[in-house]
DNA sequence: GCCAACGTTGGC
DNA sequence: GCCAACGTTGGC
């Protein structure tokens, strides 16, 4: 018997690289990479499973807002731009034998209807015990409860 | 552009 | 191991 998915929400700023962007990649795909904070990583490590479906959050615009789901295709792996000195996530301190930094890949499934804001997150009380709600939560990468991910792609069908 | 809330770094 | 300084995130 399978576990269950998990389900995570994932951030992006969309000027660098938006859920539209996912859409135009190869295969509808991309390796997650960047992740530079341990406890994201450390969700990445343990939690992320090939399946796993991903709400695609963008950060930094207006409005913030979940626009997509994803799922996971390839679990955590070290990132390669860690080794790579012209990339800006270079980090000095890891060596392809020692490996800091993780990615996953992920793909596109389907892009919302309307995008969910921040906003219309907020006031939603069954949506109150969502992570990204939380003070001070600046995770890029963080676990989403299975009631709370129904719950925003069911807001994402409504009319506004 | 401001600022709150963190996380990381490095001196001691 | 503490903690001040600094850097980053991200909403507003």
């Amino acid at each position: 018997m399978p576990k269950a998915a998990n389900y995570w929400l994932i951030k992006s700023e969309p000027d660098v690289f938006s859920f539209d962007d996912l859409l135009n990649s190869p295969g509808q795909c991309t390796l997650w990479d960047g992740v530079r904070n341990y406890q994201a990583r450390n969700y990445m490590r343990d939690g992320m499973k090939c399946g796993d479906k991903v709400l695609f959050y963008h950060s930094n615009c207006q409005p913030p807002a979940v626009v997509g789901i994803a799922e996971v295709v390839r679990e955590a792996y070290p990132d390669p731009s860690q080794f790579d000195p012209e990339s800006k996530y270079f980090d000095a301190k890891a060596s392809p034998e020692k490996p800091r930094w993780l990615a996953v890949d992920v793909k596109a499934l389907s892009k919302l209807k309307r995008p969910v804001s921040l906003a219309a997150l907020k006031q939603e009380p069954e949506l109150a015990g969502l992570k990204l709600l939380q003070r001070g939560n600046r995770l890029s990468v963080m676990p989403l409860e299975h009631k709370d991910f129904v719950k925003i792609v069911a807001m994402a069908e409504q009319s506004p």
